[in-house]
DNA sequence: CGGTTAGTTGATGAATTTCAACGAACGTGG
DNA sequence: CCACGTTCGTTGAAATTCATCAACTAACCG
């Protein structure tokens, strides 16, 4: 099978699980240094709560480009905050049929899909040379008692990934190949631009594969849509350096004209 | 646009909101006596939990087939538990494309991705005459926090409705029509059969047009499928009647046959 | 009973997948 | 540092699935 191939071909340069712990030094200015805090899950929090969050951070691992973080059926042990670098997360059901679930940059957190079973249903893995801060989600549970601000945060982010899901599912229903890599190219800018670099020129750390399993499509047809976009001057492409050259035709090409398939409702 | 014409022509039999308050009473028992509270988010509370959580539910309200319970953009104020009968929930962007994300059945809790902004993003419409208890969102977060196992319980089904979702956009990236038809029968076979009634014989609530949203496809593909499905006597159809005649082959057309793309990973 | 909505079926066409060949980039070891 | 093998990306042609358009029937409701 060919998915499964794929998963055995990964470099996993460290042992998946608690690979590499970086330092174990207590952090309790671990999230006041982080560049990406005001984007991660202590935002917002007092001080007193942040110092708290941050003690709750041990450990820190890096993950080597292809490594694996943790694995479908893994026990929920910890979320994981991306500190530098990125991921890629894939849902696989028994048949070995999957998808990418999703992309992830710093100040994401990762592995909330395992609280439904205490196991996590997505495997993880980095697309470049990374770090996470591992947060122990029993102990996340406590503090998110005494700090019920930190126990909102949690379940807006929750809330906020069904919210993804649908405006994904939205787009996997509604939108054509083109506008789809549209909507893409939109929203990793977005982020990118969330993080302080520029919206306009970026690297993507993800192949064509995994941006064809995210979008619903095959490689090729994300080729070719490349292809397009390319003749059309509004990006170009230079292997995974991507330039956003006309910003308003691509948004204008996310949304499409109106000619899709409107549900009932 | 097609979509909205048909929001409009939904029979909005009650305003939407507070719509006919059923019962004003102290439900103490409301929660002990209901139907489906072993699938409801009170489950597994404590004794003195559950009072309080039917405390909670100050308001049931009925909503008649076709009428609305919220809109997409209407602030949070509560969620709603299914107490009878059965809704669809929608989610339209800003272009008027829109899709049905769900369908509810007694015990399910409707509302959850409004956390996320404090609004609700979808908007929620009855398949049949229904009831639902009202769960006003910020007490329950003040109850939560006094019963830590509700605090839980809520997380997981936040954390359930992702994983639902992922496994959904699995089935729009790499299932055939005819699968994802089979798909949706062994789901609402299912939870029909959760809720003790017949796995094998049911009565779809919604229309060919909402299972198509529903599934990502039109609905005359869904008619096809339902035909093919019918040929092969693997189903019998009756207007909305559903029999499952063949619940072994149901499950391998579900699955396919290997022969799908699989992502990389 | 008539008008509307829901569901069915056929013919056609378009978008995407599939299959295939090839070129570019990468990194590993000599 | 180059050569080789592998992976990644690109492009073309054919096949397939599903959407679209259209006509028609059945069910439903006042």
């Amino acid at each position: 099978m060919h998915s499964s191939l794929n998963v055995v071909s990964e470099k996993v340069s460290q042992p998946i699980g608690l690979a590499c712990p970086v330092d174990l030094l207590s952090y309790k200015t671990a999230c006041n240094d982080c560049r990406v805090r005001a984007l991660c899950l202590p935002t917002g929090l007092s001080r007193q709560g942040n110092d708290r969050f941050s003690e709750l951070i041990s450990q820190r691992i890096r993950i080597n480009k292809g490594g694996g973080l943790y694995q479908a059926s893994d026990p929920l042990e910890f979320l994981y905050a991306v500190r530098f670098g990125s991921f890629k997360t894939c849902f696989t059901n028994v048949e070995g049929q999957g998808l990418v679930t999703n992309f992830w940059m710093p100040g994401d957190i990762m592995g909330c899909d395992a609280i439904s079973t205490n196991r996590h249903v997505c495997c993880a893995f980095a697309l470049e040379d990374s770090e996470v801060c591992l947060i122990p989600y029993k102990r996340l549970e406590t503090l998110a008692h005494e700090f019920p601000f930190l126990q909102q945060s949690l379940n807006r982010l929750l809330s906020s990934e069904i919210v993804r899901d649908h405006k994904r599912l939205l787009m996997m229903c509604n939108f054509s190949a083109e506008e789809r890599l549209a909507s893409f190219l939109l929203g990793l800018s977005k982020r990118y631009a969330e993080r302080g670099f520029s919206a306009h020129g970026f690297v993507l750390r993800m192949s064509r594969d995994d941006i064809a399993s995210y979008l619903g499509l095959r490689l090729e047809t994300i080729c070719r849509s490349i292809a397009h976009l390319r003749q059309l001057e509004i990006v170009t492409f230079g292997g995974r350096t991507v330039e956003i050259l006309n910003m308003p035709a691509l948004k204008a090409l996310e949304h499409g004209y109106g000619h899709h398939c409107a549900a009932s409702m």
